[in-house]
Parts: structure tokens; sequence; C-alpha cells
DNA sequence: TTGTATGCGTTATCAC
DNA sequence: GTGATAACGCATACAA
């Protein structure tokens, strides 16, 4: 009843002295061969060809544990996601795993799920797993994770996607925020608002301020004025992960407020969605009566109804960088990595306009 | 400048021996102890402690290689996602996650990313790396796995969720689709609703005939008559992998067929969303002119507005149980596993009656 | 050009 | 109660 398998049989492993013996050659030679060592250079060609003959016939597939044990290196790299849910980490991913493929490294990837304490663990386990480099992909909501900086010390290629880690040691690469908050201003501007509401990340997030130096930079340089009374922070203390439930609440008294504006511009996507409900609770419609500009470019805000308009980030090219500075590292000898980073790299961000926004067509009530 | 590390020093991992001699007992005592094997049971208490001791002192971390070299095993449990920027594996693969945590077993999780190619290649580095267990995450949209049941061949434990593998020897968890077209549709009638469209999933989609099935079943029981000109289904070859793109395309045909009527039973919620576009683009307002119903339950269900009445997928659970499952075969012996799985184990769906659907308020026009 | 011998860090079987 | 000793499968320095 012999069905053929597809991948090994059942019998035990063979080995590398498995395929010694049926080859005729000694272990050593075979394992020259198999890895094409540089002393391989120095086996003729004959003795080649059979004895990757025999290993193919054979089946033969080295076994990891013993080949790490042996050469101290574990050909992985690890990738610390700080939440698998989150579709900006996930894609960040993706892209990091497609960059990936064509190397011998095998991404490991381990999910913290946005708690501390799993990021801690995980961290000693990629350690203890020998992963040759390490990519951290973060969102904004992050607690410290500057014990990040401790693996670096290891002589373990580092770097973090999604946040400026503010590390000397440690490379960063992220979205150029400021970039960010400038063009969702200019769009707003540009479709002729001039009465704006901002709902600001929470302050404890690094991003959420360069955005609004951004903002602030444009209304500068636009001769705009941003009225105080118009201006809302998330916070950080709300439990929830997503800034839904903050923009729900924090529009709602906004238009309590009874303060005019015709244009949102939100920390993030879900906040604007949280907008979007409270406008539209309020009986206020989206794009007609209120403009409203999110920022990340999440898979679905060019699926809602209306599309989101937004700040797209590169998760796809963020994700590229980190895989080819890790790749680049790992090529390198300790001194050659010894560079300090005293910049993160920043990447820029697009505008992407989709049906959130549209043109005032309110006269200003000056 | 020695700033105090939280992990490890920088300097040579410490072995079991170094162990060994720091405490003065043998490395096979040293062993014994802190693996705390049935044969510590001899160790005296003194010796045990002072072992730990020193143990702790010097920051041992066993090398998990060589473990796995000599004992044969990994303590590891492979997860092979389909694709991790599908919410609905992200859920499922979270719950598995949580439920792995306090257990001695690392989740390695691999995403194919929709490639049949990297499923294959994933699954023979699962097998390679000695996965103690393997649970797949699979979406709908699923070409053919039944190399998984070649795995399950090695004695390996295996489950899949969010699919009916079909396989009498490997155990499936899904949501019971029957359950959810039925339950789709009850919803539909109790609000008033007797014309409606059905945008099923592709013919293919074992999932999409199921909730069919559901969906034909009620209209039994309730006396309705399901009208052929207002069925369409989404065709598997239009290249995208969501039903964003199908939902709006058939609603457009469905709305220039000049056929009347009032609610739309999508096959997803991606298709839904579809459908809500293709609305709002023809006028037409959701729900106060055309109901519209979706499945799955992913996170932005709940956040768009108006937020989508959809046929929730207990995601939680099904990973959940594939845990579990996976988790108690690990205990057994090979004999113990052997029992044959001729049904899927089944999760009942729940209705999350949202914004999307309202009750019928046009008299029919008969 | 190829083979022999050794050790990586563990665990497990014995003997003391 | 505890300690030698071997073996897991591989890679490499060295010998031939």
């Amino acid at each position: 009843m012999g069905k053929t398998r597809t991948i090994v049989s059942n019998r035990r492993r063979v080995t590398l002295s498995d395929v010694a013996r049926a080859s005729g050659f000694s272990p050593s030679t075979v394992s020259l061969v198999l890895n094409k060592a540089p002393l391989s250079r120095y086996v003729a060609a004959k003795t080649k060809e059979k004895i990757t003959e025999t290993a193919a016939h054979l089946g033969y597939r080295p076994d990891v544990f013993a080949r790490s044990l042996r050469s101290k290196r574990s050909h992985t790299v690890g990738i610390l996601v700080i939440d698998l849910a989150d579709p900006f980490c996930t894609l960040i991913l993706q892209a990091i795993e497609r960059k990936l493929l064509p190397t011998p490294y095998l991404p490991i990837v381990m999910d913290a799920q946005n708690e501390p304490q799993q990021l801690e663990r995980y961290l000693e386990m990629m350690v203890e797993r020998r992963v040759e480099g390490l990519i951290t992909v973060a969102n904004w909501l992050l607690f410290d994770i500057t014990l990040i900086e401790d693996i670096d010390d290891r002589r373990i290629p580092t770097v973090v996607v999604g946040r400026d880690l503010e590390s000397p040691t440690v490379n960063s690469v992220l979205v150029d925020n400021e970039a960010g908050g400038y063009a969702a201003m200019q769009h707003l501007h540009e479709l002729g608002h001039r009465d704006i509401a901002f709902i600001r990340g929470p302050r404890e997030v690094g991003d959420s301020r360069i955005r609004w130096k951004g903002i602030r930079r444009f209304a500068r340089d636009a001769g705009m004025r941003l009225s105080p009374t118009l201006i809302r922070d998330l916070s950080n203390t709300m439990g929830s992960i997503s800034g839904f439930d903050g923009g729900l609440r924090l529009t709602k008294s906004l238009i309590e407020s009874g303060e005019r504006f015709t244009a949102i511009l939100a920390f993030d996507d879900l906040t604007a969605y949280g907008a979007i409900r409270a406008l539209s609770e309020a009986g206020r419609r989206v794009p007609e009566d209120c403009s409203v500009i999110g920022f990340d470019d999440i898979p679905v805000a060019a699926l809602s109804t209306p599309a989101l308009t937004t700040i797209q980030q590169p998760m796809g090219k963020m994700g590229e960088y980190a895989a080819e500075y890790i790749l680049k590292h790992l090529e390198q000898s300790e001194e050659e990595r010894a560079q300090p980073y005293s910049d993160p790299h920043l990447m820029p961000p697009v505008l992407m306009a989709r049906g959130s926004t549209a043109r005032n067509m309110k006269s200003r009530g000056k």
C-alpha cells in the first residue's frame, strides 16, 4: 500500500554518514560538497556529482539542530512583531518576509500581542535560538522597548521599524511623520478648508508630536491660524488599542462645543472612523458637511464608503528597508557594523485622496 | 561603564559543565536536577538547591540546539498561516498563541502569503525543524492543501482551522456555515425583507455552498421564494484576494437589472463593503433603502459607518479549540491518536446585528 | 584530493 | 545519591 510521499519517507532520517556510506566517500567530503564549502573547490567534479546524486536519491536533509550546534549559526532572523492583529504591523511583516524568501535566512516571527512581558520573553527566546539578526516591528502604541538595545550589544544586527527608538546604537526606520502632517494639512487647505479640527494622538506618542510639528509648519507657511479650541488629544489610558472610541468621543465633544469646523484631521485611520461615526450620528454627512482625513492607510480605508482619505505609510517600503539593512549587516564583520545611528531613516508618506474629503462648499462665517 | 544587562552578559554562553564545575557536581547530576527529570528524585535536597542556585547565579540557559539534537524533541508547535494579512487568520492565530503561552511549547509561525509554493516549502521546514504538532490556519481562498495529510503520516498531530480538509485522518475545525447562512436569512426575514439579493462565493468554495444550503433551508422553513434572477456568484478568477471588487461589480449589475430588492446577503464582509459602495454610488442609502449583511465579522465591521451587520465566525474559539486539540494529542501515544475524523468540528456562528440592516419600510410592490 | 579524529552541549544508560 | 561515558549529527583542523 505504499503511497508515494511528497516530502520524505516515514523511515528513519537519513544522515550525512548514510550518504557517505552509500556514495563510497567519507562524511567530511560529503559535508564539504553538500555545503559548497570553500574547500570543496579541490574535490573532483566526478566526486561532487556522485555525492550530490546519492544525497538527492536518499532524500538527505541536514539536521538543523546538529548543524547549528556545530556551526554556531542558525540561519534565522528574528522578527518581533508588537501586535500581529494590527494591519500596520502585518503589512510590514509581509514585506520583510518577501525580502527574506530568496535568501538562506528563515524568518522566526514572534508576536508580543501588545504585552510588554511577552516582548521581553520572546526577546530572550530569540537570543536563545541564536537569531543572527533582529527586526522589531512596532506600532506607535509602545511601551518601553529599550531592552532591544541589549540585543544589539550582543553583536546581533538590529533594526526597529515603525518607531523611532532614539537609540544611538540601534537603527530605526519609520515614516516621515512631519511630512505626513504637512501633507494632510496641505490637502485640506487646497480643498478650501480653513476651520479645521484636530484629534491628535496621546501626548506620550512621539509620532503625534512630530505630525503636529508638520501641521504647524504648514499653517505657518500658508498663513493659517489654528484655533486652540478645535484641538483634542486622545488619551493613552483609554485602555483600548484603537483610537476609534477616542475619535468618536472627542468628535462628539467637538460638535457639542458648537465651534464651527469643516474638516477633521485625525491622528490615524481608526480615529478617523470614530470621527465619521460621531459626525454621522449628529446628522452631518461626510464629506459634504465635513471632511475627514486619517493617517496610515489601513487596508480597509480604500474599501469603506466613503473611502477614507489618508496619509499612507509606506509599510512595504519600510519592511523592505529593514530586511535589506539586516541582510547587508549579516555579511559584515563586527567592526564594520559599529557605525552609530543618530538619526532614524525616514520614509516619505503619500497622500491618498479619496472620498472622505471634499471641497469646502460653505462660505466662511467670519 | 558596565551597565547592568537585563538578559545575559556579553561573555561566552555558560554551559552545563560550567555549572557543574562551579557547583562541584558532575554534568549528569546538574542535568538531572535542572530538568527535574524523574531520576532527580534520588538527588539530595541540598545538592538540588546548590545546583539550582549556581545555575541561576551564572545565568545558565540551556542550548536549545544541543538539547534538541540529543533529545529528539523541539518543544515547538508549527503554525502555518495561509495569509497573515487576512484578519480572519490573524485573530485565530492570536488565540492559538495565547493558549500556547503557558505551556512549554513555542509557536513557530510561518506565513504562506497565499502562495501554494511557499506553503509547501514551509511545510517541509516545519518537519525539518521537528515541530511536534502542526496547526494550519486557512481562509476560504484555498488551493489544495492535501499535502498536509502527509505530515500527519509522520505521526505529527495535525489540525486545520477555518476550512474543512475533508480528510479522514486530519481533524478540522471551522464555523458552522449552514447555521450561519440560516441565521443571516432569518435576520433579514425578521426585518421584513422578502426581496433579497444574494452574492454568493465562488462556486469552487465549499463554504459558500454550505452557507447557501442554510439559506435555502430557512427559505423553505419560512415559505419564502428565492428569485433566481437575484442570485450572483463571485468568480474565483477575478484575481483579487478580496471580494470587494466582485461585490461592487455584481451589485452594480443587480441594480442595473432593474429587479427589485430591499436587502443583499453577501458572501463575506469585504463583498458586503463592495455592495455598499455600489449602492452608494447608485444613490441608494444603507440601510434606509437597502439592507446589507456580511459574513466573518472582520475587526473593522464594528467601526465602519454604518457598522456592518454580519455573521461572526468565532475565530477565538476556533483557535482555542485547535490549540487544545494539539496540546491534548502531544501527550498521547501514537496509538491513542489513531482515531479517524470523519466530521469536522463545527463552531456556532453568532449574528452581529448592527447598522447596515434595518426594517424594510417599503411595501411590497407585488 | 580525500579521510580521520575531535568536539559542539546535551541527555541517558549505566556503574560505583 | 552521584559520576563516568557514550551518542545525537554535523563541520572542520589536520593528516595522509
